[in-house]
DNA sequence: CGTTCATCAACAACGATTGCTAACAAGCAA
DNA sequence: TTGCTTGTTAGCAATCGTTGTTGATGAACG
């Protein structure tokens, strides 16, 4: 079973219970949020949000994908791709990462073994484990046969 | 066996068979990189080689590790703390990251299990696989007991 | 020694992100 | 509804890490 982000409606309520008002923009980031099936960055939210709302600055699109983030209703990710991607999918997961286009795509699958051997961890304490496959995805293997 | 970024002596015969100058800023570079237990970012080596040859500008550093990174003798990391960093281990392995003070220390294990499964790899090619364990180094762990 | 290349300084510029602030508008009370 | 209060927004400046540009100087190599 895996824990997306809220419903547009629930995250509302919760924007409310946190004192947050609730705003035009925001409820279309709420939405987008929730039908993407990507790992947008910032600007990208921005994209979708100005087809609707023209005027959104991106300031705006940040600040709610940061209050979110802070919530812990969404997950920033860096993977290295230049900009920030947030990931509405909460339930801990790898990524494959396409090195020509950027794409980011989910595996959904738990590797039990990995972690850190006691005896080489010397007093670190792990909070989160990233397991990240870099590559190319099949339209990128397709388009670039042999050299760039 | 660790593949360690080559002496400085290897490093100038290679640099010299592509036609590439050996300076006394490259050289101390190749040094500071050979002798280097850390993942150090470019500003950290431009202190380094600052220390020996005051007027070397970061501007030639980036140069000579973006030189080096594109020959394959040279690793360069994006672990999200902000820079880049260099990594003189080039053998494939694994890293932890401390969130408190950005601290990147080497896990030499390798996880024959971690791969993407066949039925769900969606012809993505893996060209490499980068496990990152995050959370606190000893001393950033004693630091903040319970709450920053 | 002469050619070539690297370096330097001093910038400007970049992309991603955040800080600042005046103007605005949502929410609330009366 | 009206008006007040306060959070929010848009717009712009600024930041950080990194790269581009310039032209003058100097060093490396054959
Ligand atoms: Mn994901
Ligand atoms: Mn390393
Ligand atoms: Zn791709
Ligand atoms: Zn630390």
């Amino acid at each position: 079973m895996v824990d997306d982000v809220k419903s547009p409606a629930e995250l509302t309520d919760l924007f409310r219970a946190q004192g947050l008002k609730v705003t035009p923009q925001r409820q279309a980031i709420f939405r987008i949020l929730h039908e993407s099936e990507v790992h947008p960055s910032a600007e990208a939210v921005h994209a979708e949000v100005t087809r609707e709302l023209p005027m959104v600055s991106l300031r705006t699109v940040y600040q709610t994908l940061n209050d979110l983030a802070a919530m812990g209703e969404l997950v920033q990710l860096d993977l290295g791709t230049g900009a920030a991607r947030f990931d509405p999918t909460l339930t801990p997961h790898h990524h494959l990462v396409c090195d020509g286009c950027g794409r980011v795509t989910d595996l959904e699958v738990d590797f039990p073994d990995v972690s850190v051997p006691a005896t080489l961890h010397r007093g670190f304490t792990v909070s989160s484990t990233q397991i990240v496959f870099r590559g190319r995805c099949d339209a990128c293997a397709a388009a670039v046969p042999v050299h760039p």
